[in-house]
DNA sequence: AACGAGACCTGGCAGC
DNA sequence: TGCTGCCAGGTCTCGT
C-alpha cells in the first residue's frame, strides 16, 4: 500500500494524538514482519505521545521512554478511533489513550513493522541504513548523478532502493520516470547529469502532488481519519497498460523489472 | 560492491 | 460454486 505519500498521510491523521497519555497496549499477533516486543505493554503505559515523525516509510512516536517505530509494509493500515471498537480479523496492534482514542493497526499480509528504537531512534539499524529524504534539499541531481557512477541496474531499481533514497516506491518510481521522460530501463550510470537532475525534479514533484492529494488509494490505503486519497486519479503510467499515453496516445507497455510490475510509454520515455 | 532472486503473508480477482 | 494461478503499494537476506 504505502510509500511515501501515504505514510505521511497517515502521520498526519494521527496528530490529534500528541500530548495524549497511553493507557494500555494491546498485541494480539505479535507476528508481523518482526515480532512485537512483549515489553511495549509496559513500557508505554502512562507514557504521553510527545512527538510523531517520519523517516521514509516510517512513522515514528516518541515517547519519554523511547521512540516506537512503525511501517505499513504493503498492506499496513493504522486507523484512529475515537473510541474502542470490536478488533477485524487483521487488526494485530492497539494503542489505547486516556482520552478513549486508539490508534489501531491493520495489516492483512504482515508485512508491516512494529519496533522500539530506545531514545536515538537514528542510530536504530533499520533507520542509521537509510539515504536522503527525497524532499530535503540535500537530494538533488548532482548528488544522484555521482551515486549512480557505479551502477548498471535499471534506474527504475535503483530510485526504489531505499538504501539511496527513501520512499519511492513502485507506483511513484514509474510515474516520476514518466515524467521525467527517462526509460526505467535505462542502465544507472547511463542517465546523464542534466537528466538526473530532471529525474530528481520530477521525484519532488510527483510526490508532493501526490501529498496534496492525501495520497493513493488502489486497494485499501485510507489516511488514519479514513479518507482516501485521490492521487490515483493523476497516473500517467501505473496501471494504465495498454490505455494511451496522456501526452502522445501511445498504448502504455508493462514489463517487469527487478520482479515489479513497471509501466511506461515508449516515446515519452527514452 | 552490486545485482538478482527468493523469502515473508493474505486476499482479491480472472479464468476454467 | 469452487478450484487454480497470478497479482498486489515493501524490503531484508542470501548466493553469485
Amino acid at each position: 500500500m504505502p510509500e511515501l505519500p501515504e505514510v505521511e498521510t497517515t502521520r498526519r491523521g494521527l496528530l490529534p494524538l500528541l500530548g495524549q497519555t497511553v493507557s494500555q497496549v494491546v498485541i494480539r499477533n505479535p507476528s508481523l514482519r518482526w515480532p512485537i516486543p512483549a515489553h511495549l505493554t509496559e513500557t508505554l503505559k502512562h507514557q504521553p505521545l510527545l512527538e510523531l515523525s517520519r523517516r521514509g516509510k516510517y512513522i515514528l512516536a516518541r515517547f519519554e521512554s523511547g521512540t516506537l517505530l512503525l511501517h505499513l509494509g504493503m498492506s499496513g493500515r493504522i486507523c484512529l478511533l475515537a473510541k474502542d471498537e470490536p478488533p477485524a480479523k487483521h487488526d494485530h496492534f492497539d494503542l489505547h489513550f486516556a482520552d478513549g482514542h486508539v490508534l489501531r493497526l491493520r495489516d492483512p499480509r504482515r508485512f508491516g513493522a512494529v519496533l522500539w528504537a530506545g531514545q536515538v531512534p537514528e542510530e536504530h539499524v533499520l533507520l542509521k541504513v537509510l539515504g536522503p529524504e527525497p524532499l530535503d534539499e540535500s537530494f538533488h541531481g548532482d548528488w544522484l548523478y555521482q551515486q549512480l557512477r557505479n551502477k548498471t541496474a535499471p534506474i527504475k531499481n535503483v530510485i526504489m532502493d531505499s538504501h539511496l533514497v527513501v520512499g519511492v516506491g513502485n507506483i511513484y518510481a514509474s510515474e516520476s520516470l514518466f515524467r521525467a521522460g527517462v526509460d526505467p530501463r535505462t542502465a544507472a550510470n547511463k542517465v546523464s547529469r542534466k537528466r538526473c537532475g530532471k529525474l530528481v525534479e520530477e521525484i519532488k514533484a510527483t510526490l508532493r502532488d501526490a501529498l496534496r492529494a492525501g495520497g493513493s488509494s488502489l486497494r485499501d490505503f485510507f489516511g488514519a481519519d479514513g479518507n482516501p486519497g485521490y492521487f490515483q486519479q493523476e497516473y500517467f503510467v501505473y496501471g494504465r497498460t495498454d490505455a494511451s499515453c496522456k501526452v502522445c496516445g501511445l498504448p502504455i507497455q508493462s514489463i517487469r523489472l527487478g520482479q515489479r510490475s513497471t509501466f511506461f510509454c515508449r516515446r515519452c520515455q527514452r
